[in-house]
Parts: C-alpha cells; sequence; structure tokens
RNA sequence: GCGCAAGUGGCGGAACUGGUAUACGCGCUAGCCUUAGGAGCUAGUGCCCGAAAGGGCUUGUGGGUUCAAGUCCCACCUUGCGCACCA
C-alpha cells in the first residue's frame, strides 16, 4: 500500500503546464491593480561545469517567499537571466579555438534545462542575457552617461557635463583648457594609474577584485602596473554609499563590509614646509591633528612623486640608497609586504620639513609601510601616539615626544608617570605619594623652576619625592610639558630603562600599601583618573592623553581637552594659520573599469587626434563585439580587439577625421550593475526600461546573493543605481537605494563538510538528484538542511529522511482523497459530507502548522518550517480531513513541493494551480490547547508532571501536583516557603 | 592585532520575551513483514547507576544573578568568517 511519490510521471507535467498557463508570469503595472512584490537572485555566471548544487539552495529559499507572497495576493515576480561575460568562457575558448558566444550559449542552455527541472517559478518571458547586443547597447549607453556627467558636490549629485560651469580663466585659455576641465570632472575618466595586474589571467583588475593582493578570478598574486584605464568615479559616492544603507533592510554584517570597505575616517591635511626651500610643501593626512605637536619626523611612500623630484632636482644626497630601497619595494608584492611587517625605510638626507605647530626642524623619511594609495600617500609620524610610528622610531633611534594633555584636576602637582614599551602613560598624583619602584618602565614629570638644570631637579624629585634611587639606571630625557596651572613651570618627562611595571607603592598615612595593577583597579586610594590610565595600559592601549602640552609647544591650548575636542580646535588653528585644513578621506578607489580582454562589452569611446576622446553616436549602439581571430590576451596588456584593425578604424565623432576605437572592454561587473532594472521591461526598444514599469517594480524588495559580492556586485551595483537614479533615468519615486532589503545565503560544502570540488572528487550534480529522488524532494531537502545563513555538509543519508517524508504526504493524501466522498462545495471548491461542526482533533495543530510556516518562511528559516510539515504529517496519518483542511494542508506543503500539491490538487478536481490560491489564515481560537501538562519543581529540579485544562489557576494545579506519588515523597510533608507558578507552563516549590 | 558570528547527542540541527534541553531528520538497536533487501512498518535511543520505580550528571571552560539559565552578567578557551602597516 506505500506507494511512492511518482515524481517521474508528474513533475515535467506541470512543469509544462505552469509555463503555458503562465503561472509565474509577473503582470505588467498595466494590467493589475495587485501590489508588487519583487523577488530577486543574483543571476548566475553560466559556466561550464553546469549548475552547482549550491545554487538551488538560494533559488528554492526565494522561490518560496514569493509563492507565498503570490499566495497572498501580491503581483509577484521572480526573473531570471544570465550574466554572461566573463573570463572562463574566454579561457575555454583559447583553448579549444570556439567562439565564447557559442560556449555560452551551450552554457546556458544547460543551466536552463538544469534550471527548469527543479520546479522553480521563474518568470521565463523575462529572462535576460547580458552578452546578447540588446541588452549590452543599454551598458554601452549607460557608460556614455557616465562619461557625460559630473559629479556635483555642493547638491551631492551628478549632473549632466552640459550643466558644468566652466570658470572665466579656464575659459579664455581656449578649447583645449575647457575640455581638460570638463575631462577632470567626468564620472568616466580615462587615466594612467598604477593598477593591480594578474599576471596568469592577464588582466586589469579593480581593487575590489584584488583584495590581499590576490586575484579574485584564479587567487593568484597580484602585480602593480602603470597603465591607462577607464575609471568610474566611484569615490564621490563614498559618503552616500555609507549614509544610505540606513534607508535599506541588509543583514549587519552586510552593511558593515560595505561600510570597512568604503573606510571613511575624518581628520585633517596637514602642509609641511621643506625647509631648505620654502615653496615645497608636503601633504599630510592625519585622523589626530591634535598630535601634531609630537610629529617628529615625516614619511613618504615610496612611490611618493616628491621623492622622485627630489631625485632629479639633487635635493636628497643619498640617491643610490633611496633608489635601491624604491627597487625593493617595487617587486615586493602586495603579499609580501603584508607578511613581513618589519618596518623598513631610508631617510631622504637634505630633505628637512617644519613641524608647523612648533617650528621644529623635522627628518623626511621613505618606508613602504606608508601606503601610497591612501591619504596623501605621506604622513606626520608621531611615535608617541601611534604603534607604528613608535616601531619605526624606536628601530631607526628617531626622537619620541608625547603630546601630553591631562585634566585640570590633575595638573595640581608632579606626580608618578608610569609608561610600557607601548607609548601608555600612567599618572599618579603627586600629593598621593605614588612612588615609582623599581622594576617600572618609567617616565615621569617633574615641577621644574625655569632655568633649574634638569638632571639636578630629576635628582630631586626621584630621591626626594619619589624615594627612589637612580644613580645606577639609565634616565633619558624626552622632553619638557608646560604646566597650565603654574604658569612657567614645566614636566619633565623621563624614560627610565630596565625597569619592569608590576606593582604600584602608595603612602597611606605613614605606612605604604603595596598593590598590584590588577588590584590597583578596585583600590580607594587610587583615583579614578589613574585607574582609567592602568585599565587601558593593561589592555596594552597605545594611546596616550597626557599632561601639558608637548614640548616646546607655544601655547597651551590643549590642555585638559578630551581629543575630539583637541581635535577640533587643532583644525580651526591649522584653517586660521594657513597650513592645513580639515578633511575626510576614504580607503574606496575609483573603479578600473577596463580590461583588457576580449569577451566583454565593448567601450563605446573613439580616439581622435585632435578631439581627443569621444562616446559613439546613439545610432551607432550597439557597438557589436566583432570576431576576432586570436582570443588570446597579451603580455603588454594589449586587449585582443587590439588585432582587428578594420574594427578599431573609426571615424571621429566630431571631426569626422581618422580616428581609432577603445579596445579595452568592460569588466564583467558592467551587465550586472543594472541587470534588476531590465527585468522590469525587458523586451523595451527605446530605453532600457520605461519609467511606468521601473516605478511599479523597483526597487526590489528582497534580494539574495553571496557574501562574495558584498565588495564587488553589491557596491558596484548601488553605486551605478545611484547614478541613473540621479540623472533622472530612474523616476525618482523608486528611491536612491536599488534593494530594499538584502539576505546572504550559505555554502552546501560536500560530504564531511569540506568544500565540493572536482579534485576531491566529491560534487554532486543537480540532475543526478533530480533523476533519483525528483525535484520536490531536492528542493525540501536543502531547505531542511541546516539554517539558510548556514554552511552546511550534503548528506546522502539525509536526503532518504525527505524522501520517505514526502513519499508519507503522499500517501495520506491519497488517503483522504480516496476515503472522503467528495462533494462540490459553494466556493467551488469541495467540501466532504462529515459533519462541519465537529471539533477534530487535529484542527490545533494544523492551525498551530499554518502560523509557523508562514512565520518561518518570512523569516528565512525553512528548516524549522520543513521541521513543523513532519510533525503535521506525522499526525495526520491517523486523521480524518475536512475538505478545505486538507486543502490547507496542501497549500502550506505547496512553496515546497510545488509539483506534488499540484497533482493533488488538481485530484480534488480543481481546475487552477494551487500556486494561484490564496495562502490559508490560521485561526487564532484553533492555536488553543484545552489540556496542558505542567512540569512540578521542588528547589529547582523536576519531579513531576501534572496535566491540567489550559489556564488553570494555582490552587487547582497545585492540589494536583501534590497528588503525585513522586511529588509528595519530595515534599515530605512539609509547607513550602515558596511557590511560583507560571500559567500553563511551570509550578515550583522551594521548601 | 581589530571587527563579526558561532560552540548543544554518534551526525545535521531544535528551543518564542529565562520556565520540563536534546524537537525534526539522519544513524544505531530490537522486533515484524519479505525469497531477499541498502524497501516498508513498530518500538527504543544524551550520559552514568538501577530489574524497575527512581536517582545523579549534561548545552566550550570557570565564576555570578535567579525559585528556575543553552538563554542574562563577568572572565577565559576554541573554531569559522571578514578586514588587516588605512596614518
Amino acid at each position: 500500500m506505500a506507494e511512492k511519490y511518482p515524481f517521474k510521471d508528474i513533475e515535467p507535467k506541470w512543469q509544462q503546464w505552469w509555463e503555458a498557463h503562465g503561472v509565474y508570469h509577473a503582470e505588467n503595472p498595466d494590467k493589475t491593480e495587485k501590489q508588487k512584490f519583487y523577488g530577486l537572485v543574483e543571476f548566475p555566471y553560466p559556466s561550464g561545469e553546469g549548475l552547482h548544487v549550491g545554487h538551488p539552495r538560494s533559488y528554492t529559499a526565494i522561490d518560496l517567499i514569493t509563492r507565498k507572497r503570490r499566495m497572498q495576493n501580491r503581483n509577484v515576480m521572480y526573473p531570471i537571466g544570465w550574466d554572461a561575460f566573463g573570463l572562463p568562457a574566454e579561457n575555454f575558448a583559447i583553448k579549444k579555438k570556439i567562439h565564447p558566444s557559442i560556449v555560452t550559449t551551450q552554457n546556458i542552455a544547460t543551466f536552463k534545462r538544469q534550471i527548469q527541472s527543479l520546479g522553480l517559478g521563474f518568470d521565463w518571458t523575462r529572462e535576460i542575457n547580458t552578452t546578447d547586443p540588446a541588452y549590452y547597447r543599454w551598458t554601452q549607453w549607460m557608460f556614455i552617461q557616465f562619461y557625460e556627467s559630473w559629479y556635483d558636490e555642493k547638491m551631492g549629485k551628478a549632473r549632466s557635463i552640459q550643466e558644468l560651469v566652466i570658470p572665466q580663466d579656464v575659459e579664455l585659455k581656449g578649447q583645449e583648457a575647457i575640455r581638460a576641465y570638463k575631462d577632470a570632472e567626468r564620472m568616466a575618466y580615462k587615466a594612467k594609474t598604477t593598477i593591480n595586474w594578474c599576471p596568469r589571467d592577464k588582466i586589469g583588475l579593480s581593487n575590489e577584485e584584488a583584495q590581499g593582493g590576490i586575484c579574485d578570478r584564479c587567487g593568484g598574486p597580484v602585480e602593480k602596473r602603470e597603465k591607462e584605464q577607464w575609471m568610474f568615479r566611484i569615490t564621490k559616492y563614498a559618503n552616500r554609499l555609507i549614509k544610505e544603507l540606513d534607508q535599506v533592510d541588509y543583514l549587519e554584517k552586510i552593511k558593515t563590509q560595505q561600510i570597512n570597505w568604503i573606510g571613511k575616517s575624518e581628520g585633517a591635511l596637514v602642509r609641511f614646509v621643506i625647509s631648505t626651500n620654502d615653496q615645497e610643501i608636503v601633504e599630510v593626512f592625519t585622523t589626530r591633528p591634535d598630535t601634531l605637536f609630537g610629529a617628529t619626523y615625516l614619511v613618504l611612500s615610496p612611490e611618493h612623486e616628491k621623492v622622485q623630484e627630489w631625485i632629479e632636482s639633487g635635493a636628497v644626497t643619498n640617491v643610490k640608497e633611496i633608489k635601491k630601497y624604491q627597487d625593493q619595494t617595487r617587486k615586493k608584492t602586495e603579499i609580501e609586504r603584508q607578511e613581513n611587517k618589519e618596518k623598513t625605510g631610508v631617510e631622504l638626507k637634505g630633505i628637512v620639513a617644519i613641524n608647523p605647530a612648533n617650528k621644529k626642524e623635522i627628518p623626511v623619511w621613505i618606508a613602504d609601510y606608508v601606503l601610497s594609495g591612501y591619504g596623501t600617500g605621506a604622513i606626520m609620524a608621531v611615535p608617541a601616539h601611534d604603534e607604528r610610528d613608535f616601531e619605526f622610531a624606536k628601530k631607526f633611534e628617531l626622537p619620541i615626544t608625547p603630546v601630553v594633555r591631562v585634566p585640570d584636576e590633575d595638573i595640581g602637582g608632579c606626580g608618578a608617570v608610569l609608561e610600557t614599551v607601548k607609548g601608555m602613560f600612567l599618572f599618579q598624583k603627586r600629593d598621593q605619594k605614588a612612588p615609582i619602584q623599581p622594576g617600572m618602565i618609567a617616565l615621569f614629570g617633574g615641577g621644574r623652576e625655569p632655568g633649574e638644570n634638569i638632571l639636578s631637579c630629576l635628582k630631586r624629585e626621584l630621591e626626594e619625592e619619589l624615594e627612589l634611587d637612580i644613580s645606577k639606571r639609565t634616565a633619558k630625557y624626552i622632553g619638557d610639558a608646560a604646566s597650565r596651572t603654574r604658569p612657567g613651570k614645566y614636566y619633565s618627562i623621563f624614560h627610565i630603562e630596565d625597569i619592569d611595571l608590576k606593582t604600584l607603592k602608595l603612602h597611606e598615612g605613614e605606612s605604604i600599601v603595596e598593590m598590584s595593577l590588577q588590584e590597583a583597579l578596585s583600590h580607594k586610594l587610587v583615583t579614578e583618573f589613574t585607574k582609567k590610565r592602568i585599565e587601558l595600559f593593561l589592555k596594552g592601549y597605545s594611546e596616550t592623553v597626557f599632561t601639558g602640552n608637548g614640548i616646546s609647544m607655544s601655547s597651551d591650548f590643549l590642555d585638559g581637552l578630551e581629543t575630539p575636542k583637541a581635535t577640533e580646535k587643532m583644525i580651526s588653528w591649522l584653517e586660521k594659520n594657513g597650513v592645513g585644513e580639515r578633511k575626510t578621506t576614504f580607503k574606496l578607489r575609483d573603479w578600473v573599469f577596463s580590461r583588457q580582454r576580449y569577451w566583454g562589452e565593448p567601450i563605446p569611446m573613439v580616439y581622435c587626434e585632435h578631439c581627443g576622446w569621444n562616446p559613439i553616436t546613439d545610432n551607432e549602439l550597439p557597438l557589436v563585439l566583432p570576431d576576432v581571430k586570436n582570443y588570446e590576451p597579451t603580455d603588454t596588456g594589449e586587449s585582443p580587439l587590439s588585432t582587428m584593425t578594420d574594427w578599431v578604424k573609426a571615424s571621429c565623432p566630431i571631426c569626422q577625421g581618422e580616428a581609432r576605437r577603445e579596445t579595452d572592454t568592460m569588466p564583467n561587473w558592467a551587465g550586472s550593475s543594472w541587470y534588476f532594472l531590465r527585468y522590469c521591461d525587458p523586451n523595451n526598444k527605446e530605453a532600457f526600461a520605461s519609467r511606468r514599469a521601473m516605478e511599479y517594480w523597483m526597487p526590489v524588495d528582497l534580494y539574495n546573493g553571496g557574501m562574495e559580492h558584498t565588495t564587488l556586485h553589491l557596491l558596484y551595483s548601488r553605486f551605478w543605481y545611484k547614478f541613473l537614479f540621479d540623472r533622472g533615468f530612474v523616476p525618482s519615486s523608486c528611491g536612491s537605494e536599488p534593494y530594499a532589503s538584502r539576505r546572504s545565503h550559505a555554502m552546501i560544502l560536500g560530504e564531511g563538510g569540506i568544500k565540493m570540488s572536482k579534485s576531491k572528487g566529491n560534487v554532486i550534480n543537480p540532475d543526478d538528484v533530480v533523476a533519483e529522488f525528483g525535484a520536490d524532494v531536492f528542493r525540501v531537502y536543502e531547505m531542511f538542511m541546516g539554517p539558510y545563513d548556514m554552511d552546511a555538509p550534503w548528506d546522502t543519508h539525509g536526503i532518504q529522511g525527505v524522501k520517505r517524508f514526502l513519499d508519507k504526504a503522499w500517501n495520506i493524501s491519497l488517503q483522504q482523497i480516496q476515503k472522503a466522498p467528495l462533494i462540490k462545495g459553494d466556493q467551488g471548491g469541495f467540501e466532504n459530507v462529515f459533519d462541519l461542526e465537529d471539533v477534530r482533533p487535529y484542527e490545533n495543530i494544523l492551525h498551530q502548522t499554518i502560523k509557523k510556516v508562514g512565520d518561518d518562511i518570512d523569516n528565512l528559516r525553512f528548516n524549522t518550517a520543513v521541521s513543523a510539515l513532519m510533525i503535521l504529517t506525522n499526525e495526520l496519518q491517523t486523521a480524518d480531513l475536512r475538505a478545505r483542511d486538507f486543502e490547507s494542508y496542501l497549500k502550506i506543503l505547496a512553496p515546497f513541493a510545488p509539483h506534488m500539491t499540484e497533482e493533488l490538487w488538481h485530484m480534488l478536481g480543481r481546475e487552477d494551480s494551487i500556486h494561484a490560491s490564496s495562502w490559508p489564515a490560521h485561526d487564532p481560537d484553533k492555536l488553543k490547547v484545552s489540556e496542558v501538562e505542567i512540569a512540578v519543581q521542588i528547589n529547582g529540579k523536576v519531579r513531576g508532571q501534572v496535566k491540567v485544562p489550559a489556564g488553570s489557576d494555582e490552587a487547582f494545579v497545585r492540589q494536583a501536583a501534590e497528588q503525585v506519588e513522586n511529588v509528595k515523597k519530595h515534599l515530605e510533608g512539609k509547607t513550602p516557603k515558596k511557590i511560583i507558578y507560571i500559567k500553563d507552563k511551570i509550578l515550583s516549590f522551594v521548601i
């Protein structure tokens, strides 16, 4: 009698029927009043490997949600397409000498067949393909819009380049100057920069694709190369890409990753004058301008342009040494630079800079710990406040000057200052008589009359005040700090070597209290101020907040200020004195947009000797990718297209003269940056999508994709969309964010928890799974494996369990359909002849499950939803269901097992699709249970259970509990001291 | 180093605002059915003691709060992921 669910006969039948009946075709906005729901999964790259079992996991997840929304009367769009430009097809083409488009077409066919065998509710009428000229026509058109735009900082948005006001002085210089001025503002611009070059793929990479110095495609190391490249000014959007995240519902970790990648930091730009030539200036960026007084040297990155200038002008005297160091740096890959963090560097002899705060002359160095790509490529080194600078200063014996600020209450007298190697200082007020103990590494400040000999002061302070004999030790003078409350007085700061900080001794009356630093944290004799410092010290922080205002400071204006306030004060000082200004920098770089490969969208630009770069005209779009003989990329970094001399030749759109085409192509992130807009209106020939369609469908309600795309596709497409939005190509009612919410799937691993790979031979082919178990089992299994956002290993036994479940559900359903004599109901459905009013034992669990499954789908908790359905199915084995309850059962199972439920639905005599039916509502009355089991605890341990009517009061439950043998035994006839009763849950005695 | 997430049976994993830990599934054991089964059905299954009733222990480790802690607080350990000389 135990029949198997005959998926082989059923599944293909319904797949065809659905498509023929357009069950999953989204209605166009003009034809519906319904509210829309736009569910989106990242469209796949159709690789030669075929579909991975990981793809269906996320496709099915969003499929479940969209199916439920459809049953909740939403007009659902769940589209799919092909992100088909890319390296693997090209590499395959090189190897097999087959045109990439042929390979791509084949791969798409395979992917499509595989995806369609899974019964996913995609709207195939909206299928798109980024390599289709009808599609990439618009990608090219958008490129031109980027080129024809500039970013207006004042309005905070991109505008047409026509609207760029040309300053008069530029205008006077003529056309050449005007063009240069415009080019410097365009959102897409060509520039010679150092790019990441993958020698294996022979392709330039964006920063996002070369994270950690590793190529995103092949995993090999990345080199630096000078190259002229098309760039997108994504940095103009850095602020908005962070700020507008608060309009969207993304997983918190996705937001954090984007924010970190953009890497905003606020601070100041400071100009250092080179003393040998007043005209010469080095700009540095710092987040801590308040520490400027402590800047004791400058460091430039080895690639810094000034270094080259000084070599050429002969300003530096140790050219050979410098060049050697530059060479070394260049040869190091980024990985090597990261692995070896030992500080290296070379002084630029002959170059001296002036610290604008204290007018002191300071040396200038180059070192590779300063990165050319960040800030200005130069830093002011404040070794007392920065771990890296400290390390560097120690190694090359450069001066270390703390900038010391202290709140007023601590200025009162000289005190002991304790220091760690890292540069942490501790203070103990003098009136508490905290001596520096032998065994500390210490710095201390001593009040000293102007003119008093430093060493004699030190000796006096140490011996008289602090009871420390320093005769056997080396005390190194570090510097002075002026006292604010006692004008004319200074704190001298010394570094006493060979001392290890372990204990703190305090005078309490006549006796001395000795304590560990741990104990000091809670000791009443120690001030809060000191405690805080000890705490920081123990955590190993290098941050220093200190007294006075640093060596030879001309003013004490930073005294007593918290770091943010001191920073503000210093910035206004810099601005007032014209030596610097407020500045925000980002880690985000402009997007390198050219690729020196064949299989990508041609960049629609031509170069003319007279007119420079210009976009081709609209009616020339699409600029179709020509056939070439050889797809092989070159070591020189020329695109294979450059060998197509006929194609390269073009006429200049301005002067009609001879011109040549751009031969680089776009990165594969181009087509995927706006595909979600094309789905709204995929066949439009007049525009990339109609305004009406975008107004209705955008933004995407739910977008699912991998975490690996957080700093790639997700960032790029948000930027791209914001640009289109700014320029009004996307209607303003759509909002400036393309995706209202973003979720992430996890990986499916091979059996045993290791990654699936060809070489390990543990790859599961979806085709085999569908052939053996059918699509419904496959779907349910992938949902049941574990939490959606956690990696899960494939388990061949586990899928058997799911098969049993669906077989069981199938059999129960057949019984229900057979057993119950059906009559046609009023609503067009069927009711059986059983009494409709009697209370049925299964109702409770049915309604609970309806609620749970619905909630779980909404919250992407598919594994527990399946579990609830299994429990319900087990319960229903012995029940006789009313027809409408049976229909509810099928409906909540339908999103998970669409084929099986559709078959059963039609067996009931239905002619429409179950997936177009309405989602059942749970009846809150029927969630309630009549009887509950209450645990009885005695002194916190469960000693028995009682079954009572739901909602019973304490007295009733207590009486029942006291009848239970085991409870009686443990109560030992005593009267409980305390009784806690939580209704319908627990009764707890304390005796 | 910094940031984030997570540690629960033999395994994948449940557990809502603290309220009977181990749901559901796998695996395993026994029995039934079968010519046979890697099919199906029934029962059992955290660990220890016990014939049973029952008792003791158990959610990475150690403390704490509470009548009651996987859940809250403190300290620590481990694993995974992300970033990593970002000034």
